[in-house]
RNA sequence: GGCGUCAUGGCCGAGUGGCUAGGCUGGGCUCUGCAAAAGCUCCCACAGCGGUUCGAAUCCGCUUGACGCCUCCA
């Protein structure tokens, strides 16, 4: 098996990746919370861990991806309605119909994204008795403490112990002295302490019974439970977009210590933010471009349309640990690289084999490799490909030469790059309908060929002209002419 | 204010102490009836200032700037 290295934000360093059960993988990736639609930032890091889990899988590796839906609203401030319950009240709708209807759409749009399904979606309003039953650990533990009705973690009386901070690279005491005091109207004894159980107030409409009354769960709680029950006390991998280092993973390490008594984790794995106009994407500001808004165009930020396809690619084009800025011009360029590589892509099921190679195919394979092993490089990995589309389109003009063993594994390997690794797919046109829209093609192009063999110009261009604006572009090459649907 | 990350050519974006990123764009050439496509080729770099080194865009320091987190956030 290919030596793959990770970069572990835990130790802000790239590590060998050693899975603790040889060939098994388990990771976790927090989920969204389905208070509304998912904008491209949200994709973008969902898209990055389904890279990560498509290559583990292309090596060999059995995976168990678990990632939650966050499907119980959590606290903005200690006073404020939670998302979910405020769409609820505006959409006049169920707190439940909410979350269904976001979850909907965030496997809809995750689909056309072509992200594969994780091993298991938990829900956290499916797993309230298991946070209860952790909270009661960490009581007992010494670890939380109640007041009216809620629970807290108690920070400071952990960090007594264990470094609350080690992966945000915080230390509580700067965190103390940079905190102003708000009025004093919490229960916390600290204001780093972060809840376990919140009390619900009559309003609330998502709330559960407990040992401490009636009320529902914190937000660090699921995602440290359901990794525990499905992963295990400790697993390989958890990924979650940069934003959720602190204080949600900072949390749930907190809590896994005191639940088990163990760093839950071996490798944290953060993707980066997706920028627009140099700024993070978020709803909020309105800094913010949804994946309908790509495929139809109708946003201020772009000119046209882009396929899910274009977009991923766009996105696979940067590291998944760099930030990646949104803009018209970035994605048009990736379209037309997109385009030239699934061109050259198409190609290779129609190369012929030679008695030799001019090309060492064994030595561009393992670049490939070592591109996607150097913590998932997948810019690099895009541009060995494009090596190979220059390849390819030499070797279609027979001035390179590849024998019958290096094709089939150059096909092989490029095709399961593009197709299983980067889960790029090639333009959606349904197999019959590209066999009829292919007869009438041809049957264009030989009137052209006969108005060439003419010399009527004024026919042959407008033949050509008017399947261009239709989306159908003739190339004349040396054997004949061929043509592209765009 | 605290913590952290990053500053690369017209644009997007990789990267390593000495050797080509790649894509898009622009110029030239080949091919073509003309185009397009494809191929070849050219131009344009590593924020600024110091330091380490035989040698640094790559290591260290400072300056400037941008962004992220510190409240829910992918």
């Amino acid at each position: 098996m290919q030596e793959l290295k990770i970069y572990n934000t835990l130790s802000n360093k790239k590590e060998v990746f050693k899975p603790l059960k040889n060939g098994y993988v388990g990771m976790y990736v927090c989920g969204p919370t389905v208070y509304s639609n998912v904008h491209l930032g949200n994709v973008r890091t969902f898209m990055s861990f389904d890279l990560i889990y498509r290559y583990l899988l292309h090596l060999g590796y059995k995976v168990r991806y678990v990632r939650n839906i966050t499907d119980a609203g959590h606290l903005t401030d200690d006073n404020a309605e939670d998302k979910i319950s405020t769409k609820a009240r505006i959409e006049k709708l169920e707190p439940m119909e909410i979350v269904q209807k976001y979850t909907v759409d965030f496997h809809q749009i995750l689909e056309k994204f072509n992200n594969l399904s994780p091993s298991i979606e938990p829900t956290a309003t499916g797993h309230i008795v298991e946070q209860i039953e952790a909270i009661k650990t960490i009581l007992e533990n010494g670890l939380a403490y109640e007041v009216n009705g809620s629970v807290y973690f108690d920070v400071l009386k952990y960090n007594e112990k264990e470094h609350y901070g080690i992966l945000s690279k915080r230390k509580i005491e700067d965190a103390i002295e940079n905190t102003r005091n708000l009025d004093g109207q919490s229960d916390k004894k600290n204001p780093q302490d972060f809840a376990l159980w919140k009390k619900a107030e009559p309003e609330h409409i998502q709330r559960w019974p407990s040992p401490w009354g009636v009320g529902f769960p914190g937000w660090h709680l699921e995602c440290t439970v359901m990794s525990t029950k499905y992963l295990g006390e400790k697993f390989d991998i958890h990924g979650g977009g940069m934003d959720l280092k602190f204080p949600h993973h900072e949390c749930e390490i907190a809590q896994s210590q005191a639940c088990n008594h163990t760093a839950p984790v071996n490798y944290w794995m953060h993707g980066n933010m997706l920028t627009m106009n140099g700024k993070k994407m978020s709803k909020s500001t309105g800094n913010s471009i949804l994946p309908n808004e790509i495929f139809t165009g109708e946003n201020e930020h772009i000119s046209k349309a882009f396929s899910a396809s274009v977009a991923r690619f766009f996105m696979l084009q940067a590291h998944y640990r760099s930030i990646l800025d949104f803009s018209n011009d970035a994605i048009l360029a990736s379209e037309k690289g997109y385009i030239r590589l699934m061109e050259a892509v198409s190609l290779t099921s129609k190369l012929e084999s030679s008695k030799s190679s001019s090309f060492d195919v064994k030595a561009w394979k393992q670049k490939c490799y070592d591109a996607m092993n150097d913590d998932f490089n997948s810019p690099i990995l895009i541009a060995h490909l494009f090596e190979a589309v220059k390849f390819i389109n030499l070797l279609k003009d027979g001035k390179e030469t590849l024998t019958k063993e290096d094709l089939l594994e150059f096909t092989t390997t490029i095709n399961s790059f593009v197709f299983d690794v980067l889960g790029l797919e090639s333009a959606e046109v349904g197999e019959d309908n590209l066999d009829k829209l292919s007869g009438v093609v041809e049957m264009l192009i030989k009137m052209r060929n006969q108005a060439r063999a003419d010399k009527d110009w004024n026919l042959s261009d407008k033949i050509r002209d008017e399947l261009l604006i239709l989306g159908i572009q003739l190339k004349d090459g040396k054997d004949g002419t061929s043509f592209t649907v765009n």
